[in-house]
RNA sequence: GGCCGAGUACCCAAGUGGCCUAAGGGAACGGAUUGCAAAUCCGUGAUUCGUGGGUUCAAAUCCCACCUCGGCCUCCA
C-alpha cells in the first residue's frame, strides 16, 4: 500500500502520514468541529468533509484512524470590538434569533425548545447539524452515535481545561492580569508564530479592529491571549480559581484533543482561517502544559469556498446550508462531491452548475455499480445491495472469480488510491475512476469489480448517498406527480400527443423530470437553483 | 505593512521542466434512440496555459516584474 502524503502547513511541505502509534495505528486526528448557534454552511461543511476525506483515504490504505471532532457549545462573544471576552454569548443571541424564526414560521412552532437556555440552543442546533452531518456521510459523525466521546462538548471538559490552566499559570507561562482573567504569555514560547508565520514583531496590533484598549492595558505583551475569563453575569458560567467564568475559546480543543487523543497528535484540522490565532494558540497552550516537543505533528487546513465566483455571504443572497440544498431536491451525494472534488488547498467555486455535473457522474457510477450488482446476482453470489460496503461482498457465499483478468475497475483502484495518496488529488482519482466507467468488459470477474468500486466509493462516499431527502408534504406531491403521469401515459396510449404533452408540460412546470424507460416512466424532482 | 494561496477551453478542474500538438466531467454541436422530448449511448472539442520579459536544447511547469482575485494579522470552516 502507497504511504498516504499531505501537505503540513506548519512545514510548508509534503509529509507522510506516520502514526505515532506505530505502523500499525491508529492515526489520531482531531478536527475543530462546528460552533452550534446557528446551521452549519457549506463552507463549514467543506472543511469537514475534506477532514472525512483524509481520514477515509489513510483508511483505504489500511490503517486505522481514531477521528475526534468537536462541537463547540460555549465560550463565544459577539462584541467584535473586544475579543478578549466580554460582550454578550452568541447562544443568547441565536435564543433570541430562535424566537423570532418561531414566530415567522421559519421553524415549526412546536419544535420543543427553551429559546432562554443556552445548552437547550446548543442541543437544538447540534442535532440539526448531526442530521447534515450523517446525511453527508462524514464518518465521525456516524461513529459518534454508538460513540458519542468522538464528538465531545466543550461544557462537559471545563475541569480539564482548568487543570490546563493551572500548569500553565505553574510553569509561568500564563499569570493572572489585574482585571482578574487569565493570559496566556506569548513571549514565554518561543514557537509562537510557527505555524502561521505571523512573528510577533510583523503582528500589527489591531489590525483587525477588535482588541480593545482597554484589555490590551493589563497584558504583558499585546498578543497574550485569554485563558480564563472571570464574568458572574455571563449565561455560562463555572466555577474557578479564578472566579465564577468562561474559558477561553482556544483552550477547549487543547483540552479534548489531550484527553480523547493523547498530548502528541498526528493530524489536526480545520479552515485556513483556524491557522491564526486559533490553531497557534492551540499549539502554544498544549506544548507548553503538556511540555511536548510537538502538538499535532501534522495541520491539515482547508481553503474557504465561494459560491458562483463570489465571497458566501447573507447579504449577497449566496448563503447556503446543507438543509437549504437537500430542500431543493440536491442529493447529498451530488453536494458532497461538488464541495470536496476540488484541491483543499485552493479556493473551491461552489455553483449550481457544478452541482448538477456532479450528479450526473454520480448517477452514471450508481448504474455501473447497480449493473454490476446484478451480475453478482445473476451469478448465484450474494443478495447484498449495490450499496453495501466492500466488506459484504466477500460474504460466504458469493463466489469469485479468480481466474479471470482483472477488470477496469479493479485496474483502477491501485491508480485511484495513488492520486489520493498524493496530496488527496481528487480531480485525478475522480477520473481514473470515469475512465474505467467507460470500459466495456464483460470477461472480468463482477465479484471483484464491485468490490474494487466500492472500496473506491469507500473514500467518494455518494454511492449510498445518492437520494433527494425526504420533506414534509412529498407524499401529497407524489400523488400529484404520479396522477399526471398516468394522464400522459393513458393519452400517449390513444396517440393523443398534444394532452400527452401538456401533461409533460405540467410536470415540468412541479420540477419534475420524467424518463421514459424499458420498465416505464421514472421521475426525478428536478433542482431548482 | 507582514504572512499565505490562486489565475489552464463556455463552466468546474488535473497536469508543476521533455511521454502536453494539456487528463476527467459538464455545457454546446453532430449521430444513434424517441411520436416529439427527457434520460441513455457514440463522436467532435484548447497548437494553448493572467500579462510582459528571462533561464534552458526543451517551460503551463523554473526565475523576475506587473495585473487580477481570495484568505489571515486576536468572531470566523
Amino acid at each position: 500500500m502507497p504511504a498516504v502524503h499531505i501537505h503540513n502547513t506548519l512545514t510548508g511541505e509534503l509529509a507522510e502520514i506516520k502514526p505515532i502509534a506505530g505502523a500499525a495505528g491508529p492515526v489520531t486526528f482531531y478536527t475543530c468541529g462546528p460552533t452550534v448557534y446557528d446551521d452549519a454552511h457549506i463552507g463549514n461543511f467543506r472543511s469537514f468533509l475534506n477532514a472525512d476525506i483524509l481520514r477515509r483515504t489513510i483508511e483505504l490504505t489500511g490503517t486505522p484512524v481514531r477521528h475526534v471532532m468537536n462541537i463547540t457549545d460555549v465560550g463565544h462573544m459577539t462584541d467584535d470590538t473586544n475579543a478578549d471576552g466580554g460582550g454578550e454569548d452568541k447562544m443568547a443571541v441565536a435564543g433570541r434569533r430562535l424566537i423570532e424564526a418561531k414566530k415567522s414560521g421559519k421553524i415549526h412552532a412546536d419544535v420543543a425548545i427553551d429559546a432562554n437556555d443556552p445548552m437547550a440552543i446548543a442541543d437544538f442546533y447540534a442535532n440539526r447539524f448531526l442530521e447534515d452531518a450523517r446525511l453527508l456521510g462524514l464518518k465521525v459523525a456516524i461513529e459518534a452515535q454508538s460513540d458519542p466521546s468522538l464528538m465531545p462538548r466543550p461544557t462537559k471538559w471545563i475541569s480539564q481545561m482548568l487543570d490546563m490552566i493551572k500548569q500553565l499559570i505553574e510553569r509561568g507561562h500564563a499569570y493572572v492580569a489585574s482585571d482578574g482573567a487569565v493570559y496566556f504569555n506569548v513571549k514565554s514560547f518561543a514557537d509562537y508564530g510557527e505555524l502561521s508565520g505571523n512573528t510577533l514583531e510583523n503582528l500589527r496590533e489591531g489590525e483587525g479592529g477588535r482588541i480593545s484598549a482597554q484589555h490590551q492595558a493589563v497584558k504583558k505583551n499585546p498578543g497574550d491571549f485569554m485563558l480564563w475569563k472571570p464574568d458572574p453575569h455571563h449565561v455560562l458560567k463555572w466555577d474557578s480559581p479564578y472566579g465564577a467564568g468562561y474559558p477561553g475559546w482556544h483552550l477547549e480543543c487543547s483540552a479534548m484533543a489531550a484527553g480523547l487523543l493523547g498530548a502528541e497528535i498526528d493530524i489536526h484540522s480545520g479552515g485556513e482561517d483556524n491557522i491564526f490565532p486559533h490553531h497557534e494558540c492551540e499549539i502554544a497552550q498544549s506544548r507548553c502544559a503538556h511540555n511536548k516537543p510537538s502538538f499535532a505533528r501534522l495541520w491539515f487546513h482547508t481553503r474557504h469556498l465561494i459560491v458562483e465566483g463570489e465571497k458566501m455571504s447573507k447579504s449577497k443572497g449566496n448563503f447556503f446550508t446543507a438543509r437549504d440544498l437537500f430542500a431543493k431536491g440536491v442529493t447529498p451525494a451530488a453536494l458532497r462531491l461538488e464541495i470536496t472534488r476540488t484541491h483543499y488547498r485552493t479556493n473551491a467555486n461552489f455553483t449550481m452548475q457544478g452541482l448538477a455535473d456532479c450528479q450526473r457522474m454520480i448517477d452514471r457510477w450508481s448504474r455501473v455499480a447497480e449493473a454490476l450488482q446484478a451480475k453478482v446476482s445473476a451469478s448465484g453470489g450474494a443478495q447484498n445491495s449495490a450499496y453495501a460496503n466492500s466488506a459484504s461482498t466477500t460474504s460466504a457465499n458469493s463466489k469469485p472469480n479468480h481466474g479471470a483478468p482483472a477488470g477496469p475497475f479493479e485496474i483502477a483502484l491501485p491508480r485511484f488510491t495513488q492520486a489520493l495518496c498524493e496530496d488527496l488529488n481528487m480531480a485525478r482519482a475522480i477520473a481514473v475512476l470515469n475512465e474505467a466507467v467507460a470500459v466495456e468488459d464483460n470477461s472480468a470477474c463482477a465479484h471483484r469489480e464491485v468490490a474494487a468500486l466500492h472500496k473506491m466509493d469507500s473514500v467518494l462516499g455518494v454511492l449510498e448517498r445518492n437520494k433527494r431527502v425526504a420533506a414534509s408534504g412529498d407524499g401529497d406531491f407524489e400523488a400529484k406527480v404520479n396522477a399526471l403521469i398516468e394522464v400522459r401515459a393513458a393519452a400517449r396510449r390513444n396517440k393523443d400527443f398534444a394532452a400527452s404533452d401538456r401533461a409533460r408540460d405540467e410536470l415540468v412546470s412541479l420540477g419534475v423530470q420524467i424518463k421514459d424507460g424499458a420498465a416505464g416512466t421514472t421521475w426525478t424532482r428536478a433542482v431548482r437553483g
